[in-house]
Order: C-alpha cells, then sequence, then structure tokens
DNA sequence: TTAAGCCATTCAATCGGTTGATTTGATTTA
DNA sequence: TAAATCAAATCAACCGATTGAATGGCTTAA
C-alpha cells in the first residue's frame, strides 16, 4: 500500500527517471559542480516541484548527524508568564530562522534541579541548548559535555566551568540606577530584590551598596528585602512593609529588582492612595514591555533581551559548527531565505564569544521624580 | 571510529549482552507480557541505565512514523509582541508535556500569505500543526489537508472548509462589553476596532451595533475607527481623533477592540490630561496580563487563551490519531510524567470537537465609571 | 518417540535520506 | 588500438531506531 501523506526521495526519482540518490544530490547541491547534468537536474527539480517534494527532516538529520535545530528551554511555572522569557525567544526564533536553524523549545516545569534530567534533552532532537534563567548544577552542565550537547545559558545564576554564559552588567546596571536616584535626591532607598543565593541577585545588591556608600550614606540592611522576582512577591512585600511600617521614616525611594516586582509594588502603592512618583519614586530593571505601558512609565534599566537571544544563538550555531569541522546550509534551506545575508560566507567559528556581558541602558520615565519635602507616612495597619 | 557522542540501542546491546532488537522491546514495553524474561530485562535496564541511553527521537519517529510532536506557529514580526500569543503557547506547551508531546514552535515572519509556504510544515517535524491567529487561505488548507497534515487554528479570521477553529464569542462579547457601558450610563460610545475585513473584527463590530441598537440608539458610524490590533495603533488613533475633534461632542467611553489597543489609548489619554475614568471610561477586550496591571486597571473581557491552547492541543491530538489508527505513548514517556493524568485511559478519538467557542467572561475593573456630568472637551489642536 | 506449543531471542526489512566508492560509457591521449 | 581521463549516474552501506516473521531450545501432550 503506497503511503498516503508525503512524496520522498524514491517518488520524485521515480517521477523524474533517476534514481533516488541523483536526487538527493540534486536536492543538497552537493558537489553541485559538475556531478549532475543540466538536463537531469532540471527534470528533476520539475518532478519535484511537481509533487510538492519536501525532504524529511528526519531521515535528513539522522543520516547527517546534525538536525539544524536549537533546543530551549522553556519554563511552564505556575500561572506567571515570564515576559521576559518572550523577549529572548524573540531574538532566538529571528536569528535561527535566519540562518536555517529550527527552534524547538523545551518545556519544564520549574527549574528546580529535580525537574532537569539531563537526557530529556539528549535525545537527538536539537543540535544544541539554550538554557534561559536556569539553575543548573555544575553536574549537569557536566552531564551535558560529557554527552557532547553544546549549549549556552542566559541570566545563568552562578558561574559554570566551560559554559558561555549571558548576562548583563547587574552591579552597573544596579549601581547607576541606585545614583541616578540619588542625584534626584533621594537618601532613603529600599531595595526589593531577589532570591538571596542568585548570582544576579548578588551583583545587583552589590550595586546598590556601591552606589549608597558612595554617596557617603550608610548602608543600612533594613532597607533590603530579599524575595523572588515576580510581580506577587512584589506586591506581598509591599503590602507587608505598608502594614507593618517596619523601619523609620518611609523612604522616598523604592528599586525594584526587576520590573514585575516593581509592577507588583505599584498597584499596592496605587491602592494604598500613595502617589508615584509625587509620594515616592519608583524603578525597576528589565525594561520589559510593560514598563512602558504602566502610568506612569517606569524608569528601569534596560536589557537588550531580543539582542541576547540573537547573540546566544550565533555563539551556540558556531559551538556546534565547532564540535564538529563542517559547513552548513542546503538548497533548500538557502531557496528559504534568499534575503538577509549574503549567505556566502560559512559561520563564525570561534570557541569563546568575546561578548557575554551586555550593556544595559538607564531608561527614565515618569516614576521616579525628586522626593517629596515631606515624606509620606504610611497610617500603620497596626 | 566510534561516534563520540550519544549512546545507541546497539551500544546498550553490546553492554548487555543481547541483540538491539531485545533492547527495542525492552525499551519500549512492547509486548511487555511474557515476551522478554525478567533477567534480560533487568540486565538491559542496567546497561541503559549505565550508558545514559535515550532513543534518538528522530531514529524512532522515522521507523514508527510518528514524531510525538506538534507544531506551533510563531509569527515574529515587527517588534511588537504578541502578548497573547504567549499565553496561548503556555498552554499548548503545558498540555502537549502532559500528553508526552513536544512541541515545536515554527517562527513565521509576518502572516502575509506570501510568506506561508505550505511545504515548510512538511516535511515530517510535526505530526500535526495549532496556526494562531492566522490569515490562511482556503488554498492554504486545502494544500494541508491535501499533503494528510492535520492542524487546527485558533482564532482564525474566517471560515475554512473541513478545518477546527478556534474562537470566543466575539460578537456577544464585544455587546456584553458595550450594553455593560450602556448600564453604566454611557450614551456616545467610541469604538477602535480592528482591522475592517478580519472575521472576529466583523463579529465584535456587529457585537457593537447590537448592543446600541438594542438601547434604542443610533449607530453612528463616525464611532467606529478601523484599525489594527496594536497598541500603536491605538495611539495614533487617538491621538488624531483628540487632535482633530472628528466629531460632535466627545464621548464619554471608549471601547477597543483589544487590549493593546486599550493600552496605546490609555497612554494618550493620559498623556494629555484626560482622566480614566473620571473624565472617559475606558473598556478592552482580550484580558492579557497587563489589562490589570495599568493603572486603572482595564475593564475587559476575558479570553481563556491558555485553556484556548489546551484545547486545541487535545482536539488536534485526537485529529492526529484518528488519521491513523494506534494509541500513543512508551516506557520513556510515561517514566518522565508520573504525575498528572493516571495515563491508563487511551485518548479520547473525536473527529469533531463539540466546543470550538469558547465563552468570555465580562471583567470588572477600574477603568470604566459612570459618564461624566459634563463631557471632556478637548481642546482642539487645530 | 514425535509432533505440537511455548518462550525468549534474533533476523531482516523498513523508515527517508546521505555519501564515498564504483560502474558505465564516451572522449581524449599516448 | 590500448590506456588513461572524465562526466554522469548508480551501488550499497549507513544513520538509529521499529516490527512482523523466523529461529532454536525446551516442555508438554499424544
Amino acid at each position: 500500500m503506497r503511503r498516503s501523506s508525503a512524496p520522498t526521495l524514491n517518488d520524485v526519482a521515480r517521477e523524474a527517471g533517476v534514481s533516488a540518490m541523483t536526487v538527493s544530490v540534486v536536492v543538497n547541491g552537493t558537489g553541485s559542480n559538475t556531478r549532475v547534468s543540466e538536463d537531469t537536474r532540471r527534470r528533476i527539480h520539475a518532478a519535484a516541484t511537481r509533487l510538492c517534494y519536501r525532504p524529511n527532516a528526519y531521515a535528513r538529520g539522522l543520516s547527517r548527524r546534525r538536525m539544524d535545530t536549537i533546543g530551549v528551554v522553556a519554563v511552564v511555572d505556575g500561572n506567571e508568564v515570564n515576559l521576559y522569557f518572550l523577549e529572548i525567544l524573540n531574538g532566538v526564533l529571528e536569528a535561527a530562522a535566519e540562518r536555517g536553524q529550527n527552534t524547538i523549545v523545551f518545556s519544564v516545569k520549574g527549574w528546580q534541579p529535580e525537574h532537569l534530567n539531563v537526557t530529556q534533552f539528549c535525545d537527538g532532537r536539537a543540535d544544541g541548548m539554550i538554557f534561559i534563567a536556569p539553575n543548573l548544577t555544575p553536574e549537569f552542565a557536566e552531564a551535558l559535555q560529557q554527552r557532547h550537547l553544546p549549549f549556552v545559558t542566559i541570566h545563568h545564576g552562578s558561574e559554570l566551568p566551560n559554559t558561555v554564559n549571558f548576562d548583563v552588567e547587574n552591579e552597573r546596571g544596579a549601581y547607576t540606577m541606585v545614583r541616578h536616584l540619588i542625584d534626584q535626591g533621594h537618601r532613603r532607598i529600599l531595595y526589593l530584590s531577589g532570591d538571596a543565593d542568585g548570582y544576579d541577585v548578588r551583583q545587583r545588591l552589590a550595586g546598590y551598596r556601591r552606589a549608597v556608600e558612595e554617596a557617603g550614606l550608610p548602608f543600612d540592611e533594613s532597607l533590603v528585602f530579599p524575595g523572588s522576582y515576580s510581580s506577587n512577591s512584589g506586591r506581598q512585600r509591599m503590602t507587608q512593609i505598608l502594614a507593618q511600617n517596619l523601619f523609620g521614616p518611609f523612604p522616598t525611594a523604592i528599586f525594584c529588582g526587576n520590573d514585575a516586582t516593581a509592577l507588583g509594588v505599584m498597584e499596592v502603592l496605587t491602592e494604598n492612595g500613595i502617589r508615584v512618583p509625587e509620594d515616592v519614586s519608583l524603578a525597576g530593571f528589565d525594561d520589559t514591555l510593560t514598563a512602558q505601558i504602566i502610568t506612569p512609565q517606569l524608569t528601569t534599566m534596560r536589557q537588550p533581551f531580543r539582542h541576547m537571544g540573537r547573540r546566544s544563538v550565533e555563539v551556540l550555531i558556531s559551538q556546534i559548527n565547532a564540535s564538529r569541522g563542517d559547513s552548513p546550509a542546503n538548497d533548500f534551506q538557502r531557496l528559504e531565505q534568499e534575503e538577509g545575508a549574503p549567505a556566502g560566507s560559512a559561520y563564525p567559528v570561534q570557541k569563546t564569544p568575546d561578548i557575554d556581558v551586555f550593556e544595559v541602558e538607564l531608561i527614565i520615565r515618569g516614576s521616579v521624580g525628586r522626593p517629596p519635602l515631606h515624606p509620606f507616612i504610611p497610617t500603620s495597619g497596626k
């Protein structure tokens, strides 16, 4: 019984009156110089078009031992969507498509190490992996390396041996923001930080501290509230802070470790009739899309998410290429992306990228102003 | 030269001192009853664990002729990210993972029909496709069907032959919202609609009209502004409206065809010192995450995005199963998802889903209030 | 004792391609 | 005219699995 679905190499061969191998050669442009006569080539192309032939990606990948596919690990985690994940993913999708690479999204429930079974990424589906904001153990990284699966990380929490990680200037970012707040006249700056054992969290805290101390202000630990980088966490902590009036005079500015937190804080402030920035200034970190949507718009540090996604693809691909010794691309891929790069040059092959720390940019919007003459006094919930 | 990377079936077989076929049988639990002796089984499992064996997904897919993978088409389109896409994708990822299905995201630059090359989805990578908010021509759908590639659409713009489409009650949604506005006392309701030739756009407009006419108000076409469903479009049109003062008395309420538009409108209103909802009420449609983030929070119609994503996976899978006659799942998949469903029951196989129109829900928040006593009078830009 | 039956395992073909080596036949060179 | 050269196409093995049919050893019934 003939298969009902897609036409195969053999169907095309039959249709064109040649053998399957010839078709393969034509389709892939292998040794395109003189191997196949112009006439045959035309016949085959005609047959392929007539049958709407498309090579089976998996069969091809199997024999070539390369899938031209990169994997991205997505966290499916409760209900809160990580906005920045989408922005990075966008960059990844774009860059991958430009290079004729496919993208496959692996979904993982939560980033707890126990959920991260190395082998689930090692089934040949992807030539390499991008882990976004993961919580990988060194053992995990080692296991991947042992399986010869190239990978890069974005926003990885700590340093991993022999691993390319893309991150931003966390310390300088936080420093710059706090410096900005201080320049505006703020002296008591609350800091809603992230999970205490995160790498970036520590870096940003360090930036906060440096800015404060550099300005000759005391570093007051009671102004720092660790939590998680989510709007929920921001909401909870802010509520608690207002209710319990945990410290002396109310701060004139609140710096949040990321935008999501700031959004949660903003909600609570608004609910309590505390105006931003008249009563208290608010700053975030990330510049996710929502930052410019809320009112007032959020002053924040911009992370070049899309760019990071793109860059991680580039580096990953060169890593993949380095781990074998060949060049990519074939007729079909080329055909489908005429636009874009000249496509003549091979990809740069470089072991280690020169850039893996991206600059952040201070985005000044309406949520930060000068401190009020008389700092806000919460009506204690007590 | 031995391959450096992943161990294969043969490696395991050698390690366990049996043939590859036996390993295959053990690994897949095929005819698990009595075919393989307990002892051999144990030896094989041991060997597999020792070698960290994981079956190559593609080789397996090739011989099985099923990849256990569903494809989702993502639009990589300029800079504006479709928030709702992520929300649907989340549901898809979740539901797919629960069923041991993988998800592969295809990226397409824009939804113009000319970008939609049918064959790009027909390379065997996915067993079926989910198209989100596509602009598919009937020819395209037909081509897919001809290639026997099961697919479903979400928010498809028009009716396609023999195609399952998931959508929401567009007409009733718009009707309900406008009704709500009228109930609040509004009489002049501006409607910022979407692209005129969209299906849902027409439906929502119909709902708007019905509500207006049912209330005995005249349907005034000069109050309807078509555009695109983006925040940019909302910004532009609102700016224009304010500048040109295009109609008589300023409306007391603005209904936007989707949340993104409403966000753009909100920005412009705020910039111009027009207060929401004191001066004008504002309503959206979608209930994306941002709706509850902005201040004031947006009154909107909730679409069950995640649920739609989940449901589309279910239906797609049953369509895939129907298009062959078999049952899915294997040892590895089962092993990796112990939690979740009892996994005992087969998937329901049904040709046509009974539900493909989802209910929307009126979410009342702060952006809608009673109309002002004296409607706002814009200071004409002229 | 022999045929039948059952277990446990292996054979061999297949999925849809790729690729280095090889065949075929025509043309050129010695 | 035989040998060497070269273009055009094919052979056959392989990628890593799956699967229906076949094998061999052993037990049980006739």
